[in-house]
DNA sequence: CTAGTAATCAATTATTCGCTTGAATACTAG
DNA sequence: CTAGTATTCAAGCGAATAATTGATTACTAG
């Protein structure tokens, strides 16, 4: 009788459980810019391999994630991506009845977000009439994996010393890994002490790719 | 630096954990059909009054519940719609990704789902032609917390002995407390066996609600 | 066949979680 | 002021979780 609800009722639980865990949704994170390695995922959220794979496969029998071996290497990747909307309904909810979110956020980002972010459509808007610049600031491996169709890869870390390949006459738009990700929000920080007009992209190449906008990859 | 992002993370994750568990669920979704004091709670769900609380403060904690004291009780209520969206969430890619859920449902609703539910949008055009009956088979105390509109109340359990106050020559449309809850299910069996035309509606009362459609509530 | 690499498994320990029990608090009605 | 009701608090215990460590499996390259 309700029983099957209960049933029902545990699945969504080992789902919402697997969620429960900064390092796994730390996991989900990376592995939404594109398929990896357990080592390559150790590696970025600074996990040791044995700890990392126990995670993943807690991931995996929630069935958030899949995974198949070629070669030596088991990948990993998001199930489907309604994973990165309930990821998205997470954070939307969060955001919008856990007071500490707004403590953290105005305590990091206020000072750099003082200008607002540019949405998707208005990026394609833009984009559309050329005189835009899109900046794709991640690590270029995350970059070939998957990126905005048009888009510059230029990782934070070879901002400085790279500034030469991004023309000065266009307005940049910049984005990473998703909202929070601090990469997009340090480049518009440095673009703009050099003089460019930058802005954010509001959210990250995940969503982007999620809401079914063409993405582009690099063989 | 990346900290922040942790820090965030670690709110994400105490959403999510507080979603983790079958007795929390169950309570959300009573909650979903409106607000209701702790000792109510615990009697709907089976569990003890104590364990109740705990689990009611662990979701007021993580932000998806409020509460405030009426008299002499405390009323416990969802935070906001955007919860039932997350819980839609939660389910929607546990349907999908996970195939325990279709062995649970195929055992125990197939039989009697084998006709196809009906959406909001066609009980909207059918119930504005004048040719269906809405019926709400959920318990009263939850009906007058809050329905559709011009929906009929007759609690599953009173269904037998109630049955001349449904008119036989209209379609009948059954609903109650979500998509897998079993009283529209049993409802609408129950009716066709009696020579009914009867369906039922896809989604529950919370979810009508929460997609921003009208509702009526009993003073 | 051997060495080396990638990942998982198994055992251990510390910690957190969930539930029960009984006491404590807060309030209301008379 | 007292009795009764609704809820929360606090302590305690067993079960589940998370991280570490070292061993094991599965595969590839030479």
């Amino acid at each position: 009788m309700t029983d099957v609800k209960h049933q029902l009722f545990e699945q969504f639980a080992i789902v919402a459980k697997a969620l429960g865990h900064v390092h796994r949704l730390d996991l989900l994170d990376y592995l939404a810019q594109g398929e990896r390695g357990v080592d390559g995922l150790a590696r970025a959220t600074g996990l040791s391999v044995a700890n990392a794979s126990q995670h993943l496969q807690n991931l995996r029998r929630a069935g958030l994630i899949t995974s198949q071996k070629r070669g030596l290497q088991v990948f990993y990747q998001l199930a489907g991506e309604d994973v990165v909307g309930l990821l998205g309904a997470l954070r939307h909810t969060t955001e919008r009845h856990v007071a500490e979110v707004d403590r953290i956020v105005a305590g990091y980002f206020n000072a750099r977000d003082s200008l607002e972010p540019v949405s998707r459509a208005e990026l394609l808007k833009r984009s559309h009439e050329g005189l835009v610049t899109v900046l794709d600031v991640r690590p270029s491996e995350e970059f070939q994996a998957g990126h905005i169709p048009g888009a510059v890869n230029l990782p934070l870390k070879d901002l400085e010393k790279r500034l030469k390949d991004l023309p000065k006459d266009q307005e940049i738009i910049a984005y990473c890994r998703g909202p929070y990700c601090v990469l997009s929000f340090e480049a518009v920080a440095a673009l703009r002490n050099k003089g460019y007009t930058a802005h954010r992209l509001e959210e990250g190449y995940p969503e982007w790719r999620a809401s079914g906008l063409p993405v582009e990859a690099t063989k």
